[in-house]
Parts: C-alpha cells; structure tokens; sequence
RNA sequence: GGACUGGUAGUUCAGCUGGUUAGAAUGCUUCCCUGUCACGGAAGAGGUCGCGGGUUCGAAUCCCGUCCAGUCCGCCA
C-alpha cells in the first residue's frame, strides 16, 4: 500500500504517528515563509504543512505544486495551533517530511468544490473531474447504500435475483425500441429491452415464484431531466398474489430503504384512485405534500362525471357558461395578491405549455369583502358560493381555470404545482408516499383511431370490468368508459417512482386484449407467440412492479427530480454522451459486416 | 415535431434603447508575505462576442437563417 491511512480518518487521537498519505491537491496557501496544502481523496481533506525554517527544500517544492496533482506525504500527525473546526481532521495537520508526485495534472477546466464554477457541458465533457466533487461522490454512495438495502430487503423475503437477456426481440406497443443489427444474421435485429417484462413474467410460469432484479432497461424517446436512454429499474415479480400483497410487500421496501439510507420512519402510504387523483389534482402523480385541490365550480356540460358545483352558469358570463370544465384552486393567504403578480399568473397559464386561455380570480379579502375578475357577472353572494364551493376563507385567493375538461385539469394541476412552490409548500425535508390505484386499462388514442394499453398489454382487467373488456372491439367503441386495470403506481412528493400491475395469465384472455388493442391474429402469433404457448403450460396468477432505481435514488438522497447527478456517466438532452462523443459514425467495413450496406 | 431561455476571457457572468481601447469576479503566471483553511497584497497575460448572411457610415448589441446547450409540451406500454 502507498498509504497508511485515509485523508478523511486522522484526527486528535492519532497526534504523533507517522503516516503515509495519498490524495489530490485540492488547494494550496502559500504564506511564503510556510506552506498549506489540503490532500484530498474520497475520505475526506487533510492539510498537510512545510516550513521555511524546518525544511526549505522541501517547502519550495511544495510551493511549485499545482491543483490536482496526485501526492503522496509521510510524515508526523500534530495538533494544530489553529484549528479548523469545520471538518472532521481540522484539529490536526501532516508535518511533512518526504513528498512524491505521483502524477501531474493539468489546471482542471472547473473548480473540483462543491459549488463548482463549471456549466452542465463543461462538467459532463470532463466528468471524472465531476465526481471528484463531494455533491456528487456523495450521490453515488448514496446510490450504492440505495441499492445495498434493496437487494437485503429482497433478500431477506425470499426474492431470486436472476438475470434476463439484453439482445431481445422489437415488440409493437410501448415506447420506440433501441434496435441492434446482427452480423450472423444479415438484414436483421435484436432490440434492448424496455424493461424485462415479459422475461419476469415467464419465470412465473418457471415456478421462481419471486423474482427481482435491479437492471438497465432503454427506451428511444425524448429525454427530460428525470429520464434518460438508458436507466436503471428495480424490477420485480410474484407469484399466487392479490394487488393488496404487491402493495405491503413493497411499501415494506420502499420504507426500508428510507429508514437504512436516510433514518427516516415513514407513515403507511395515502391511497388514491386514478379518477381522484384527475379529479382533485388534475394529474395521475398529485404532490400531496399539500392540500389545495382543485374544486368543480360546474357540473360537466357533458353528464355524469364531477360533483356538479354548478356555482358559475347562467350568470350571462359567457366563457364559463360555455366551458366543459371551470375549476378553481384557492391559495391560501394570497389575497393580497398585486395586479402585477396577477399578471404574471395569468402570462403563466396562457403559456403555450399550460395552453389556458386566461385566468380568473377571486379575492377573498382579509376584511371577508370579495372581489374578483368577472365582477360585471357576478353578485357578492354567487362570488361566496363559489368561494365556499373553493374551500376559500378570509385572506385566500381562488384562481380558476375554464375550457375543455381534460386540459383545463391538467391545467389547474400544474397551476396548483406553480403556487405550491411559491408558497414554499414543497417541502425539501417532507416525503409523502402515495399509491394510485385503479388506473383504466386502456386509453383511446385519436391520432391512430384505437385502443393503447395505459400500463402494458400485460394488465389484467379489474375482475368487476371484465365483461366490459370482452365487450370491446378494436378500433371501435371510444365512446365507452376504459374498463378499469389492476394497476397501479407509487409517487412520492408527486414523481412517479414506480408502477405495477397484476398481470394477465390466461391465454385467452391475453389473446382478447391483443385483438382489442388491434393486433392481427398474425401480428400477435409473430409477436407473442412465446408468451401465449407459455401461458398454455400452467401460468400461475401473478403480478409485480417496477421502480425507477434513478428517480428513487434522487428522491431518496436529495428530494429531487433531476436523475443526472445520481448517474456516473448520463447522457444530455440529446442523448449524447459528450464525453465520448458518442453516438459516432462507424466506418463502412462494420456497416457492411452488419448487413448495413 | 413544437415552445421558451441561453451561447461574450480557462470558467461563471455583465454589457444588448447600435458609437472611443468589450468589462467584473474567479482561475492562471510572476513577485511579496511564517498559522492559513474561499489566506492576504501587488503586477501581468488572457477575447473569431457560437456560426453564416442581412440592415447600417458603424453591429457583441437590430433582423433572418443555422448549430449547440438547458427546461418544458408532444412522446415516454
């Protein structure tokens, strides 16, 4: 071993040894007659010192040195006359008597702190200078205590970990695949899996009775800053099991792992269905960090659906008697809202992202006065229904949102998200798990004229929906209400962390939602002929979930919905990778090899 | 595919209602400094203002196009 010790390990109790250090420059101060210089490494920082009077030659030697040149010292630990009480070897210093350069360097592009002075580009183009930051090493230990107590959890619950293949077959559904042409087979293509999905399922039918893994998974579509081409998911299965089993066992999880990485005891989770969720906070992900949920000022001009408050038409204002859908939120204490801020809100909505076509609002004034938007409209008695209808009291400001009723909730949800965070109600050291349950089966695209499956086409169909789903024909009927799934997902503080479903395991059943998703009879013998012949040899009932191992990791160690620094070598908006600068082109010899020419 | 924001010194940014030699901080180089820990002080070097075109006597600044980056919408079973 080069070294005797950590430069994150030595303090007061080890005064008088000699030791041998090994570590990264990270700063100098140059005093002229003496010499500091903080060695880091992974541990942690030691200072190492020369003097002028003890040692010149090796005290102008240090003075040369640059920032993360790679050292070795020997010498004596001492206590320190001054003392750095901000970190854990600040009472101590090296007294060096014998220095090596193991490696030079050059002045690196950013400063290796934790508030680095580098942009995004710069620290991706040079990430192994990146993760020398604390922030983000911090991270990846993280990550790996993360995954540790997943794997224990498991472990300890009787979870195989087994491996699935990466060189898979491109199924229809689901997001775009990843493809790879074969050089022994001409003209053809392996795909990367999406995730695992249909190999957990057969290792049901095998008897593995519970499987998990935590595995890369590739999906070719747009990226965000909580998604990448390549991630990571905890993916699990089993057998002989109920929604409400799948639940318990990985509510059990996810609090193990909060409590094990962070030492937090979190609360049984909420549970929500989809409708609710759309409902009150227009979105299938509400952040139920806070209340302020979206409250029906109309029944739905369409029938049926919503509480029917009914306290803005027939006023004569004729946008809302027109509208499918008037919402309102309330937030709260911010009556004393300015016609700037106001302006600003309303800039905000008409964004073509949000896409509402203006904002209306009621002031609900500290003095229980109230006064709104559409005064001209309404009397002071309508304006307090809808102030009640609102949940509003004293001093709160009802904003409302009218138009097309899908739009107009997702609009209020993400108005609602945009005041919560100004009102400070997100809160970073708050988590709050929630399961939605009871998502439908199926969505009716209108672009391609049929069903999609909204999980997989795997789901089963809630048992009380099935004669519904049977009912159904492809391409047809997007009139009819989606029969409901026996799916669900886990959000935390409103980031999808993980979704599941009790899947499909008879044939005929699996056959029927193939056709209603409009698959031909070839279509679904060419594509999932494996499965079906698999569920002909004693398919055990059997579901699971999948978790975003990224997301939760981000969630977990900071609260945050930016996977990239929990990641040790992502890839940018584009998906390139700009350190390698990859993708790249590959000469003609591999494209004709591959069949490509 | 679309919206918005940005691209100026090694780096992070200011300058943008057009006008003398494009600034600051930090980093870097040299010098001074014996208890610093974001050490301090002095001096210095450092620029294709992303790229292409246009308007103008004159463009970092205005216009058009384009590339790159970021955030979001679509997309992501």
């Amino acid at each position: 071993m080069l070294r005797t010790h950590t430069c994150g390990e030595l303090t007061i109790k080890n005064a008088g040894q000699t030791v041998m250090l090994c570590g990264w420059l990270a700063h100098s101060r140059d005093l002229g007659g003496m010499t500091f210089i903080d060695l880091r490494d992974r541990y942690g920082i030691t200072q190492l010192v020369f003097n002028m009077d003890t040692n010149k030659e090796l005290c102008n030697q240090a003075r040369k040195l640059g920032r993360e040149f790679v050292l070795r010292a020997t010498g004596k630990v001492t206590e320190r006359s001054g003392k750095n009480l901000k970190i854990p070897t600040g009472e101590i210093e090296i007294i060096v008597d014998k220095l090596e350069i193991l490696n030079e360097s050059r002045t690196p592009p950013f400063t290796i702190e934790d508030e680095t002075d580098g942009g995004d580009e710069l620290r991706m183009k040079y990430r192994y200078l990146d993760l020398r930051r604390t922030p983000l090493r911090n991270n990846l230990l993280q990550r790996h205590k993360v995954g540790r107590a997943v794997r224990e959890y498991f472990d300890s619950n009787g979870f195989t970990d087994v491996e699935t293949p990466f060189f898979i077959k491109s199924t229809p559904e689901g997001a775009r695949d990843f493809v790879v042409p074969s050089r022994l087979n001409p003209g053809e293509f392996y795909a990367l899996p999406q995730s695992p999905q249909t190999f957990k399922q057969l290792l049901m039918v095998s008897g593995f009775d519970r499987y998990y893994q935590i595995v890369r998974c590739f999906r070719d579509e747009d990226l965000r800053a909580d998604r990448q081409p390549e991630f990571t998911q905890i993916d699990c299965e089993m057998s002989f099991v109920e929604q409400e089993d799948v639940l318990q066992m990985f509510e059990g999880m996810v609090k193990q792992v909060f409590k094990k990485v962070r030492g937090l005891e979190l609360p049984v989770f909420s549970r929500m269905t989809y409708a609710d969720a759309m409902k009150y906070y227009g979105i299938d992900k509400p952040d139920i960090r806070f209340e302020m949920r979206i409250a029906d000022l109309s029944s739905p001009l369409s029938s049926g659906r919503g509480d029917g408050g009914e306290v803005v038409r027939g006023k004569g204002f004729k946008i809302y008697d027109d509208a499918e859908l008037v919402g309102g939120i309330c937030a709260k204490g911010c009556a004393e809202y300015t016609r700037k801020q106001l302006d600003e809100l309303t800039e905000w909505v008409k964004r073509p992202q949000i896409g509402a076509g203006g904002l209306g609002y009621i002031k609900y004034n500290a003095d229980g006065t109230l006064k709104s938007s559409f005064d001209k409209f309404f009397d002071e008695a309508s304006l307090r229904k809808i102030a009640e209808k609102s949940s509003a009291k004293a001093g709160d400001l009802i904003l409302i949102l009218a138009g097309p009723e899908a739009k107009t909730r997702k609009a209020l949800g993400e108005l609602r998200l945009e005041m919560g965070s100004k009102l400070g109600l997100r809160d970073k050291n708050k988590f709050e798990c929630l399961w939605v349950v009871d998502f439908p089966l199926l969505e009716w695209n209108e672009e391609e004229q049929r069903w999609f499956a909204m999980h997989h086409p795997f789901t089963s169909p809630k048992n009380e929906d099935m004669a519904l789903f049977n009912s159904l024909s492809p391409g047809e009927d997007k009139d009819k209400v989606a029969p409901k799934a026996n799916a669900y997902d886990i959000v935390i503080n409103g980031v999808e962390v993980g979704g599941g479903s009790i899947r499909i395991h008879n044939k005929e059943l699996q056959q029927q939602m193939f056709k209603v998703l409009g698959l031909t009879k070839e279509e679904t013998e060419q594509k999932f002929s494996f499965i079906l012949n698999a569920f002909e040899f004693g398919a055990p009932p059997h579901g699971g979930i999948a978790f975003g191992f990224d997301r939760l990791c981000s969630m977990i160690i900071n609260n945050e919905d930016y996977i990239r620094d929990y990641i040790a070598f992502p890839k940018n908006n584009s998906g390139r990778d700009v350190m390698l600068d990859s993708p790249s082109a590959i000469d003609e010899k591999q494209k004709k090899e591959l069949g490509l020419k």
